[in-house]
DNA sequence: ACTAGCAGAACGAGCGCTCGCTTTGCATGT
DNA sequence: ACATGCAAAGCGAGCGCTCGTTCTGCTAGT
């Protein structure tokens, strides 16, 4: 006779979860201590072992979460209509709201990064990550390319890629900023690039 | 009396140092510990302690010397002639030469963007190094719009900062990619950008 | 003989995790 | 309605281990 529904016991763990991405975030994964997620949560040692395996299934556990919220933000803002320059700004903003201005994301995707040179699980997650973004990305850029709005010889895939990579170096920058970190500013960086590419009102761009 | 004179002990540090920088690039810097140095080193711990003051101290010396070494990278590619295009380009390939190929230097970086978030003096390290390098790339830019290359009311300081996200996202990805990493086809993610931008064999991209 | 330099044993702090005990609240018998 | 029993859930002191750092004694150059 289970005391606590199904329903209970996932609103534990969430809440359990939701403390130790806090501490994660504030002192990184190694200098988070399991003690620093008792006090945290509120939740004793022996219950966090009642539901986590341990330090490292958190670990794991709250980088799933992150990179889920995050994907599903994504697909969300992919289906959205019009031009190649439309929905890549699109893209930024989204980008923005879930994964520079989300108190900590940053903080914590950088710590993930840290982490993927040793444990090859922990990178795998991150490359999946990026296969979903960068296929998101060149989605939009064949569109561009069917639509004549980039030639018909671009380098889609590598550009997609690249364009990944700015979005992922400004989380670098969030994190170097701190809290002199200002979103409009910040956003220009992406943008203006974008106006290099297919600035705002024109359809077609070359030839 | 010492036995020892100065430029050998310049020399045990440059050594003990540079098994440190192994040790970190291969396990991060908290995982590492002041054994692992002695094994790579061949150095006791005694010794090591008459060289420097603790471990913090070694990781900060490591992280210094780093970004020195990329800074003098910088400086000296930017002295090259040529339009932006091919400052730019060449810009790129700088930063693939130190700072992407050179072995563990991708790593180092990431684990230094992870610690940054915690430890102020790193993250003011990392500020300058990025200062240094937005200089360079804005420096290029405002000779593009003195060219005519680039619109007059270009936002070139945005510009810049984007860029450098640009590559420091590269960096992310060679972290991701590991073993996987081929250089010809990551140049093609910064590349592809710029021939948006500033395509290949023309001088004036607009007005 | 003396001392700078080094080696590695020893130390103490801090960590993740276990384990035995306590508390809680539902099922059951009356 | 209430008392009782009992298993689930929670708790936190403490264990064992790792780590950074210190200390003591040895070696070898002068």
């Amino acid at each position: 006779m289970p005391r606590i529904t199904a329903e209970h016991e996932a609103e534990k763990r969430q809440h359990i979860l939701a403390a130790a991405r806090r501490v994660f975030v504030a002192k990184g994964f190694h200098k988070a201590s399991i003690d620093d997620v008792v006090a945290e949560s509120g939740v004793s040692v022996g219950a966090i072992y009642n539901y986590y395996g341990g330090k490292d299934e958190l670990i794991r556990e709250s980088i799933l979460a992150a990179v889920n919220v995050e994907a599903d933000a994504v697909l969300a803002d992919s289906r959205f209509a019009g031009n190649a320059r439309d929905k890549m700004e699109r893209a930024i903003r989204g980008y923005y709201d879930y994964t520079i201005d989300a108190p900590g994301a940053s903080a914590f995707l950088v710590q993930c990064w840290a982490l993927a040179s040793q444990k090859p699980l922990i990178r795998d997650l991150l490359v999946r990550r990026r296969e979903r973004t960068v296929t998101v990305a060149a989605l939009i850029g064949r569109e561009a390319v069917e639509a004549g709005e980039l030639p018909p010889d671009f380098d889609v895939e590598a550009m997609a890629r690249g364009f990944t990579a700015l979005l992922d170096g400004l989380v670098l920058q969030r994190v170097e900023e701190g809290d002199s970190y200002r979103r409009p500013e910040m956003e220009r960086r992406a943008l203006a690039f974008l106006d290099l590419i297919a600035p705002r009102g024109r359809e077609d761009v070359r030839q």
